[in-house]
DNA sequence: TTGACTGCAAAGCGTTTGCAGAGAG
DNA sequence: CTCTCTGCAAACGCTTTGCAGTCAA
């Protein structure tokens, strides 16, 4: 995913919807964009005042609420902490969570998908949506 | 698991760690023995109300995360709403929440588990702990 | 031009905590 | 008798929101 294209999809699907695209914004989409982890709404705005971008608190959390409304960011919150974000155009994934280091790694397995979608079906229903998160420490 | 096995193991655990029992702690773990729902603070604080017990909610926090910091019972926090709680003493198992009827289902797959952990494991950690919940919806 | 947007500060929610008095052991 | 506990109310951290002014289209 080239970043510029990221960043410009999220525009056009916001405009689409009749969003305008503010200075703001546009600062907010871009450090998105540029995103591989897995930021807070503070780290978000700190990477926007630190480029520069006049952005408030609030501003963040309303741009962040009209892009996970409109499916272009998911939102994830692990035990203990502030919600995080991340892009939505990747391919569907779980997180693990190092307890002592913090830090997050994606994962995915078919089997573990198609396992959670066969015992709600067993008991007649269907997933909407699932989390799946794995508290780990590194093996000594 | 009869109740009163229960609530009588809760006040053991807890005078073995040299915690008091209270009128209304022995309230309070009277009505989570007997809890085979997963009620949060707020449910709790109101069952202890209608039981007659004067607890205030300041209490059942404390309570609750005494029993928990014990292990005699499980915090869990589904999306968006307060943390429930539930018994320890109960084989492991995940949740299903039925994102209409907010019933929530146990279900427990070890086939899962065991998917879960070679993960990890492939990685080089080894999970702590961890949260699977599945948002469902009955099936036409 | 005008309606959606912004920043600010205040409020919201669930939860935690400092304090002074109450009560279990 | 002591030391932990309780209730109260205030504070907490994260997030949302009402308002009056600002700016994208």
């Amino acid at each position: 995913m080239i970043i510029e294209d990221r960043a410009q999809s999220y525009e056009e699907a916001l405009r689409r919807s009749g969003i305008r695209i503010t200075r703001q914004r546009a600062a907010l989409l871009r450090i998105l964009a540029d995103t591989d982890d897995h930021p807070d709404a503070t780290a978000l705005h700190a990477r926007a005042t630190a480029a520069g971008a006049g952005v408030s608190l609030a501003t963040v959390y309303r741009t962040l609420a009209e892009l996970e409304a409109q499916g272009l960011i998911h939102k994830v919150e692990f035990v203990g902490e502030p919600a995080r974000y991340e892009p939505a155009d990747q391919r569907h994934h779980d997180h693990m969570i190092d307890v002592e280091t913090g830090q997050v790694v994606e994962f995915f397995n078919e089997r573990i998908e198609k396992l959670q979608a066969e015992i709600a079906a067993e008991m007649g229903y269907e997933i909407l949506r699932h989390r799946l998160e794995l508290y780990v420490r590194k093996l000594p």
